[in-house]
Order: structure tokens, then sequence, then C-alpha cells
DNA sequence: CGTGACATTGACGTTGGTCAACTACCGTGG
DNA sequence: CCACGGTAGTTGACCAACGTCAATGTCACG
């Protein structure tokens, strides 16, 4: 039952055909230049604090399709995206997938207290990450109340947002579910100044049936409803105009 | 559509028919003598932290049924609960909800970074709390990085938890979503050293049903079938016995 | 062009929600 | 002690929404 079974392709599959070039500024190895240094949390650090980070930083390039993590992988790292986009999800035994978020720049992951990742970590589109040791991590923030400080805000933040995944979940419809999603990522694109408009989707059908506890066709047949009733436009499957985002929002919180 | 409209007395309803006794320790004032030390997020702190902790900590008595804050409120307060249980929950506004979580004794809720908490918590059962003005708990976690070490590591397990929920309400079966509510609440438990056979349930059927994004039917007559089968006994509506603990974790995880 | 992955569309059926009746339980008051 | 009332829980009948299965369309790249 349900959806999602044997549709997950060995990894690095097809890229997609989306453009990222205003999609999380460019990092030239060094934090100084990093675009993503207001948003991440290296923003609570000052200079000193900024270099002990740096020197336990790692850069991790990855293209479309790639693999940071496998549930049950050592968790020895903590994430900070600084381009592209990361899917995070769970798998049941029987290959159901659940996609439990996607980050954006400026958003760290990773955080696990267990000594293993309990969910799977893979590139929707070609990424730029920095990755810490999270003992060392750890260490500084120790030193450093302000990013200690950060760090947990931004879980905190994070905590919220599921929140608010997780009454989507249990009772939106697919409707509301689909306009929640299409207005929260325009929210989030404006937060990290993205363009809101088009709307990209770097993830694909399944990723985003995936994410909302749905299935390609539920989501499929909503955009093509939506279309027809001039809601919305899609010039690509990957480009989404809103073309009337009040309505889109009282379908989203629906009475 | 969906369920829980309109299911909600004005608070403060029915208290339920639970026995407590062994249902979180007692707390007398003083945080030396807490039950809940070990497992709160007070545990990282020495004797100048503590005391620190205590000249700005509030003592919290509610009943079952009692609000403790609504969504919208302000979010002036973090709360640690020392006995008892609560529900947090969102609301759509044609009455659907959700029951985001239930806070057991050790546990804190209430940490959000805005200023308005975005859900609501009321007490499942006769409750104690300790509440914490944000500002100075985040002053005193400021002082002593054990102690915001610690708060991130539990906010961190909480992102962990919800992660779990959210693939359980978008791919998991209502059979397999029940199950899974039985045998995580009895680890829970375990971890804090309350009995767990039989399996006490402090939240009614409606309160269960909103936490797995089911109706209180389904939930019902999962429980009836499992009866018949021989699965569970259910001494009282609230009580129930494990019969077969492993047949259920297969259902939990089903292939 | 040809290929393969992704997306869309259609037909169909099952599951779990809806509605409604009934039962069990417990506390209260006569 | 029993009758009553109210709430929570259970059970049954029904039905529509959304998932399943399958075919077709689209697009990008070689």
């Amino acid at each position: 039952m349900h959806t999602s079974k044997d549709r997950h392709p060995p990894a690095a599959a097809g890229t997609r055909r989306v453009n990222y070039r205003y999609f999380g500024v460019e990092q030239s190895g060094t934090c100084g230049k990093c675009g993503a240094r207001t948003l991440a949390f290296c923003a609570a650090l000052d200079d000193l604090g900024l270099e002990r980070l740096a020197a336990i930083r790692h850069d991790v390039r990855l293209d479309a399709g790639d693999e940071l993590f496998d549930d049950g992988d050592a968790a020895s790292d903590i994430y900070n995206l600084v381009s592209g986009c990361i899917r995070l999800f769970k798998l049941l035994p029987d290959g159901r997938r659940q996609v439990t978020g996607f980050v954006l720049p400026g958003e760290y992951f990773g955080m696990v207290t267990a000594d293993r990742f309990p969910y799977a970590a893979e590139a929707v589109t070609e990424s730029r990450a920095c990755r810490f040791p999270r003992r060392g991590l750890e260490d500084v923030a120790d030193r450093h109340p302000a990013l200690q400080r950060r760090l947990l805000h931004m879980a905190w933040d994070e905590v919220t947002r599921m929140q608010g995944q997780i009454l989507l979940l249990g009772r939106k419809t697919p409707q509301e579910r689909i306009a929640t999603f299409l207005l929260t990522l325009a929210q989030r694109y404006a937060r990290i100044g993205v363009a809101a408009s088009p709307l990209l989707l770097p993830m694909n059908r399944g990723d985003i049936a995936d994410y909302l506890g749905l299935t390609v066709e539920t989501v499929s047949r909503t955009f093509t409803r939506w279309r027809k009733m001039g809601l919305i436009e899609l010039p690509r499957s990957s480009e989404i105009l809103l073309r009337a985002p009040d309505e889109l929002a009282e379908l989203a919180d629906a009475s």
C-alpha cells in the first residue's frame, strides 16, 4: 500500500534540468568570502571563533543524486549547507520512503546525539557544504557561548518547522499539503534571497510526494487542476508561477 | 473531512481515571530533592548553576485538562515537566487538531525563538512543572556551557523523535502507527523508570487519534482486533497489556 | 532521431473516514 | 444502594478520496 516502492534508482541518477545560478551563493574556500555566512551558524562568531571553526572545516562538493550519508552510518560529522539542496529521508523495510526535510543554504543538518544517523542524506542538486567533526564543533561551541546559543536556536527553529510538517501530514488534505508546500518554499527562498517567482522546484515529483505523504499522481493531478483553474502556471515541470498566491494561501489553511 | 472537529471541550473537562502513583516522581519545592533531576536539563549543572536556576524557577501545578498556554500566547517561558503528562497540539481553523507530542517527566517544552507559541499545551493528567523565564534561562546557560550543551542535545533528540513521527504520519498504515505508538510509549516509560506493563495510557482515544493522524474509530477498532487476536488485553480503557510485543514490533515496522 | 527518466492522464478498487447507534463506565444525588 | 446522566469508547453500515496499476506524453541529451 501507499507508494514509493522500488522507486529509488541506485543514486546519482539523472541530473535535473534546473538553473541554479541564483541558488545559494558560492563559497571560495575561505569563510571570509562565504555567501552563506550571514545565514549559517557561523554568523554568531567573532574572528577568533571563525578561525577555530575554519581549522576543523572540510569542503564537500556534491553532484545531483550523490549520497552524503546513509541511515545507520557513523554520525561523526555535522554539515552546514552553503549552496544547493539536500534531501533527508527515512526508508521503511519495504521501500516506502519519507522525505523528512529539504535542506536549503544556511541550514545545518546531521545533528544527532546517537552515534549513528537515523536517516539518509542525498544531494537534490549540485551542492556545496561545510563538514565539521561533531566533537570539534562542540569544543568550539563550548568556548563560544554565542555559537552554542545560535546552534540551540536553530535547533528550536527546526523543531517548530517540524511541528508544522506534523500538522500537515497528520491532518491536512492533499490540496492543503501541496499549497502549504509551495508557499512555505517561497517563504524560505525569500529568507535566503532567492527569487520566488518563478518558484524553482529543485526536487522532482517523487521527492515532493514523499515529503508530503502523497503519491506522484496526486501531486501531478493537483498541479494540473490548479493550472486549469488559473492558479498556477507550469512553464517547465521544475518551475511554477504562483498566479494567485492568496487563493493558494486559503487552500493551504483551509477551513 | 478527516476528523476531530468540535471534539474539544472547554478544557478542564472530565478527569481521567488513571492511577498515577508511579507516574513521575514528586518534587518538594527544592531542586535538591526533585525526582526528575537526573533526567531533566538541570542534571548538567553543578551546585552554583543549580542555585542560579533555582533563583528564577517557578512552580506550576496543573489539574487534568488545564491549559498551560495557547497557540499565539507570548512565549516568555520555558517549561520542564516534573511529573504527569502534557499534550502539545495545533489546531486548524475548522477545528481539526494535531497533537504534535506528549511530554513526559524530565522533558522540556516551550522552546521557540519567535515571541509567540506556535502551538498550545494542556495537561493530560495532573502534572507538575518548573517554569523558567526564557531570558533568565538563557543567561544561566550562557554562563554554564554544560547546560547549554545539554539543552542543545535535548533539542537534537527532539528533532530525531519528530523525524520518526513524520515517517509515521507520512508513510505508515494505521496498524503500524498504533503499534509504533504503543512500543515507543513503553520505551519512553522504561527510560524514566515507569513500569511498562500494564502500559498506562494517560491520554484518551481522541488524543491518541489526533497524535497519529487517525480517528478514534480506527484506534478503537484496531485495539479490538488485536484483543481478539490475543496480542493485547484491555483490562480498562486506559490500560493495555502487551501480550505479544514481538508481533507488535513486526506490525510497527512492517514489511 | 532514439532512448530513458520523469510527468501526466485515465480507470478502478480499497481503506479508512463519516455518520449514527449503542454500550460501558463512573460519579452523583436521591 | 440504586437510578440517573454524561462522557468516553465501541461497533456497524456506507461511501468517497486517494492510492494502485497501466498507458501515454514530454523533454533533454546523446
